[in-house]
DNA sequence: GTCTATATAATGATAGAC
DNA sequence: GTCTATCATTATATAGAC
C-alpha cells in the first residue's frame, strides 16, 4: 500500500544544470507546472532566467528533463521491486528519512494531477506492481483472491496516490501542521486495519452494489 | 463511500452573470484556476473579457463566486445528509444522470487539489459526514467498530476523493476512454468487496504496521 | 557558461463610448 | 450591461556581450 515510498533519493550531481533542474522539480512539485515561472526557478537556483532556457531550450523541455529525473527513476524502481513482503522495511525507511523523499513525492503528486505522459506511465507502472503484489500474496497465502484483480489493483493505487495528492487535507483533518511522519504514523494503522478486518459486518452492501452495477450493465 | 455524489445539480439561472460563472466553473474544473484565463472564460460564455471583470471585480472574486455556487452547496448537502443507508440510491441516481454532476465533480476535483479555503471546508465536512456514517453503522450493527474513527474517516474520504482526483488514470488503467459510468461500474464492486472481505488473511501486516508506528512514536 | 538587455506575447484589469 | 480599446504587468524566449 505504501510501495510508492520504495525508491531511493537521487542527488549527487552538483553542476549548474542539475541545480536548475532540482529547483524546477521543487517548484513544479510545490505549485504545479503552469503556476511555476522560469524566473522563480532561476532565482531559486541562483542563476539568471536566460540561463535556464539556455540549458533546457524551453520551459516544456525543462519539465521533460524533470520527468526523466524523477518519474522514470521512480517507475523503474517500482517495476524492479517485486518482493511483496517489504511493507515494514519500506515504511520504516521512509519514516526515518522523510526529507530525502519529500521533493520527489511532491513532484509525483503534481505529475499525476496534471496531464502528463510521464505521470500516466508512472500510474500504470504502479498498477502493474500492485497486481504483482496481489498475485504473489495470493500465491503465498497471505492475501485473499479478489474477484477483479485489475480493478482492485487500480483502486488500491488510486487510494495510495490519493493519500499523497490530498496529503494536505489529511494532515489538517488530523490536526497536523503538514503532511509528514506524524500523519503517516496516524493513518497507517487504520488503513491496514481496513484491509485486515472488514468494515462491513455482512454482504448486504456488496450485494446492493452488485445489484446496481448489474442493472446498469444490462440496461436495467 | 460514494456519498460525495449525493448532491443535486443546480442550474436554472440564465442571466449573463450566471452564464459567465458557469463557464468559469467549467474552466476551473477542466484546467485549474491558474491555467484558466479570463479571456477563455469570456469566450466560452460568449461575452467580452471586460464584462467578466465588470460582473465579478477580479479573477479571484470570480473564483469565490464559483466556490459559493458549487462547494458551499455541495457541503451543505453533505452535512444535511445523515442517512447512512443510501449507497444504492445515490449510486443509482448518479449512474442514471452522470452529466448533471460532471461539471460540479470536476470543480470539486480542482478545489481540493489547489489551496482553497472552500476546498478545505468541503473536505472537512465530508470527513464529518463519514464519521457520522461510521458511527451510525456501528450503532446499527452493519459496520464494525474501528480503532481510530477520525483517522479511518479521513482515510476513507481521501480514498473517495482520490478516486475523483485520479479519475483519468483510473479510467485509462481499465481501458476506458474517460472517467464515467463505465469506470464507476467496474470499480464499485471491487471497492466494496475490499470493505467487506478482508484482503489480508491474518493480522501479520497489521501487526507489522503497528510495530513500526509504535517504534516511531516512542523514538525506537 | 553565464550574464544583461530586450523582443514578443499573453495576462489581469481599467476607461470610456454606447 | 456590454462592448472596444488600451494599460500595466508579467510571462517565455532571444540576442549578444563577456
Amino acid at each position: 500500500m505504501f510501495s510508492i515510498l520504495n525508491m531511493r533519493s537521487i542527488d549527487e550531481d552538483v553542476t549548474t544544470r542539475a541545480r536548475i533542474r532540482d529547483a524546477a522539480i521543487a517548484a513544479f512539485g510545490r505549485r504545479g507546472f503552469t503556476a511555476s515561472t522560469v524566473r522563480d526557478i532561476a532565482t531559486d537556483a541562483g542563476v539568471s532566467p536566460g540561463l535556464v532556457i539556455h540549458h533546457f531550450g524551453s520551459k516544456a523541455a525543462l519539465r521533460t528533463a524533470c520527468d526523466a529525473h524523477v518519474l522514470n527513476t521512480a517507475r523503474a524502481s517500482a517495476e524492479s521491486s517485486n518482493d511483496p513482503d517489504r511493507l515494514r522495511d519500506v515504511l520504516t525507511e521512509y519514516l526515518a528519512q522523510p526529507d530525502d523523499y519529500a521533493r520527489e513525492l511532491a513532484y509525483i503528486r503534481s505529475s499525476v494531477i496534471d496531464e502528463s505522459a510521464a505521470g500516466d506511465a508512472f500510474f500504470d507502472a504502479y498498477v502493474r506492481l500492485t497486481e504483482q503484489i496481489l498475485a504473489e500474496g495470493v500465491r503465498a497465502g497471505t492475501m485473499r483472491q479478489v474477484s477483479d484483480p485489475l480493478a482492485t489493483a487500480t483502486w488500491m493505487v488510486a487510494n495510495s496516490l490519493g493519500l499523497l495528492v490530498l496529503g494536505r487535507h489529511v494532515a489538517r483533518s488530523l490536526g497536523h501542521e503538514e503532511f509528514g511522519t506524524g500523519t503517516i504514523n496516524r493513518i497507517a494503522g487504520p488503513a491496514v486495519e481496513l484491509y485486515t478486518h472488514p468494515l462491513y459486518t455482512d454482504d448486504s452492501f456488496l450485494q446492493a452494489t452488485r445489484d446496481v452495477v448489474s442493472d446498469a450493465t444490462t440496461g436495467r
